[in-house]
DNA sequence: ATTACTGTACGTGGATAGTCGTACAGTTAA
DNA sequence: TTAACTGTACGACTATCCACGTACAGTAAT
């Protein structure tokens, strides 16, 4: 299976970050992923059709939130936490601590 | 005028936050904003339409990250900070450090 | 009262977002 | 080699976003 292209830790961009994360879906992604690991793209969010997901992977994969790794069949889905911790430190942590407060 | 409706504390949402912010425009008068004080409508961005401003005022009041109170003729804006400081420890102050970080 | 000023409301048009079904490519298993 | 499985590509459809011009309401100044 194809690679699909990510953008370089340089190349991330904080308003591409925001606007990926402001749609509860894909927070929800970041919530799971946040544990850490890797999961196969159907794996994770239940639902939704298989090319809505495509479209949401596209979307925290071009705003450098995902990481997309071939592997057999499988496409496993990871969070890039160490680009952007790099890249704007403290933003994630404080995103997902603020999502447990939004949530409960 | 009339006073326009806000969200209180409570209702803030981060997903509405993050997309209001996923915006160049908008995270523009964040930044503004961010210095602190209250700024008229037309004080904040140039080269764009009222009728569009208005469009963005809504957004990111309805949002809670502004605030619009109406004084004479004019509506003046400013920053929610002490309420998105209470619901969200930390994240404006991330957020404006990583624009900072994004935009050098 | 009349005029000027500040900003919203409303309608419009083009672009983008979000959803889906179908078809297809690549990989694995029978 | 066939069949099953995982996920993307593509096209369609609806809804929302973003920008604008025009019209209007409220306030202030003349």
């Amino acid at each position: 299976m194809l690679e699909p292209h990510h953008p370089t830790r340089d190349q991330i961009r904080l308003e591409n970050v925001l606007a990926a994360l402001g749609n509860p879906l894909r927070m929800t992604v970041l919530q799971v992923l946040a544990a850490g690991g890797e999961y196969p793209c159907g794996a994770i969010v239940e639902g939704v059709s298989k090319s809505t997901l495509t479209h949401h992977w596209r979307v925290l994969r071009e705003s450098g939130v995902i990481n997309q790794r071939a592997s057999g069949r499988e496409l496993l889905l990871s969070l890039r936490r160490e680009d952007l911790d790099a890249r704007f430190p403290g933003l994630l942590t404080t995103i997902l601590a603020a999502h447990q407060q939004s949530s409960s």
